[in-house]
DNA sequence: TTTTGTAGGATTAACGTTAACATAGCATCA
DNA sequence: TGATGCTATGTTAACGTTAATCCTACAAAA
């Protein structure tokens, strides 16, 4: 029944020529009389002939499908790449196959085994927090990849990551300058590349300001993201012996934001509050959420680039690159509270 | 180069067999020895073999492959729908390959063409706003298909939806019956079924109550979304001669409370506002929105099985499964302001 | 005239897998 | 004893494409 499909053979019965002919005329290849490329080409569209895409790549070795392996859809921030990887790569006539790992790290062999077993050309492939035999694993079948978002210890890999220690010390300078001393610091999930570095880059411009490590009070990763599930972040805050509070991403600062007004605490004029990731687009939240970002999309676009790059040419030297960071000033930050 | 993957053919010569031996000890066939079984597995596993997916697939015509058409990866409602379904496929072997519309319904026949070119055994279609003739399509090709999400129609396709119907009527009896009079309804775009069906809904819940249509200023889906687009929805609202507001999606009654609440207006006591949808996963407002929704995930689950049924027997006759909607009382309706 | 070249196409052999059919070896049974 | 059946495998032919090679006119050049 679905075999009921027109093949190349098919029309080629209609046409009264070869399969091979008819190939070669939707391929436009040149050695071919143009009245017999209009005739088969018209022929195929009225028949409805649609190309099977396994014969053709299992044939030339080539599928023109990327397969991007990412964490976590219910993070717009995933969302966002993803959706732009999808634009870009469709332009340039390649198809993306999405391949989510639910935030369970055990999962990504099982994902890139089917990429493989899918012949993709490519992965894109943003690392969770375990680390995983991953990279062996896509290296030991030549599978061309670019690692995103995240930085990791392997330096032979092509990545794309933004400036996330610089991140962090834009909020950490910002905060600080702004006459805040001590500080509330609300971690990503542990052993995150991007947890660490923006942490690091946010101690740093406090030590360069003279404020000591001990003013920064870190609640780790873990108890944010449970407290966020719980929808209980207020107990994060507590006590609230500080006047600025650091997020590691804005959906952990927009309930955060929601219980400081709930307790009739004001900001910027009682507390000031800084994140990354400045995800402004459905708006939640006024005054406007001062967050760390880098260019919208450039992530994504990069990405894609670097990889039909390695694709082209898997010869080319490892590249990595970070891309700036910089301040979107909504309104969250004010000067330190008395 | 990336040829360079094991085939059956290269295990096959390392066992001193077939290569249909191979095949049949790795798919579990009955009829083989126990211990060639045991030995060719575990050859295969040495040496990293991955089956070509697209070869096999090719060969028997299943691909084991679903296609979900959607309309636009930022809306939440969308990306939780698609992961549930990633997930539910995945435990019945399944793969999910996502294809985004983009909201540009025109790009509905490349997809389709797209999802049949790569052997899909079925299709998850989000119907966007406008008709096409991606059900002719999908039917040509003899593709089984689910509709999601809206009504059309056609009553020959299986569809899965809630009863927006029923949606509105609740949402109209609960404020009615608070004491409402006067309303504000924030329209989805025009011709989604969802819209009409929630609008029919509610008029009908006043038309019950003897309240007058003229009560009720609607405000079309277009206006809105371009609102949203531009972070100005506060012009929508004016002027306030009403005491709820009625918001198609719960992503529209976000900024729509901030701005209340920037103007000094209290919700739910100067006024209430109720939505659809339900998407408090990340907690963005306080208090919580009272909206309308179907039972979690029910849409995902149902429409997987559904498909999965129509693939396994296609004279089926066709389904129409509306489900049940109920309302989340959180804290934003309340007794008509005075 | 014969040779050479070329346009336009046909034939054939793969790609990696699976399904159908074939076969060889051995045990069972009348 | 040979017919029968079963078990464990090998052989072959597809699936729909594409790449390489091969053919056949016919026109131009020698």
């Amino acid at each position: 029944m679905r075999t009921a499909r027109v093949t190349l053979k098919d029309i080629a019965k209609e046409c009264g020529c070869s399969a091979n002919t008819v190939s070669r005329a939707l391929r436009g290849d040149s050695r071919l009389a143009d009245s017999t490329r209009t005739q088969i080409c018209e022929t195929a569209r009225n028949m409805g002939y649609v190309p099977n895409y396994m014969a053709t790549s299992l044939r030339s070795g080539k599928s023109r499908m990327i397969a991007v392996i990412v964490n976590d859809l219910h993070n717009q921030h995933y969302c966002d790449l993803v959706n732009r990887m999808d634009q870009e790569l469709r332009e340039r006539n390649y198809n993306l196959m999405i391949l989510c790992k639910q935030l369970d790290e055990s999962l990504a062999e099982v994902l890139i085994h089917k990429a493989i077993s899918l012949s993709v050309d490519g992965i894109l492939y943003f690392p969770g927090v375990g680390q995983g035999h991953y990279l062996e694993y896509m290296r030991l079948n030549h599978m061309p990849f670019v690692l995103l978002d995240r930085r990791v210890s392997d330096t032979e890999a092509d990545t794309v990551r933004c400036d996330d220690e610089q991140g962090g010390y834009l909020a950490g300078a910002h905060l600080a300058d702004l006459g805040h001393r001590k500080f509330l610091f609300l971690s990503g999930v542990a052993r995150s590349s991007s947890q660490i570095d923006r942490l690091n880059g946010f101690l740093r411009a406090l030590r360069d300001r003279d404020i000591p490590e001990e003013n920064v009070r870190i609640v780790e990763g873990e108890v944010v993201e449970e407290a966020l599930e719980k929808h209980n972040t207020w107990e994060l805050l507590q006590p609230m012996d500080y006047t600025a509070i650091v997020s590691f991403r804005d959906e952990v600062a927009y309930p955060v934001m929601i219980d400081l007004r709930e307790h009739g605490i004001n900001i910027p004029k009682d507390i000031s509050i800084i994140s990354f990731d400045n995800l402004h687009r459905e708006n939640p939240t006024r005054p406007y959420l001062t967050s760390i970002y880098t260019t919208d999309s450039s992530i994504a676009d990069l990405g894609v680039k670097m990889l039909l790059e390695r694709i082209e040419d898997p010869s080319l030297p490892p590249r990595n690159v970070i891309l700036p960071v910089q301040i979107f000033e909504g309104g969250t930050t004010g000067p330190a509270a008395r």
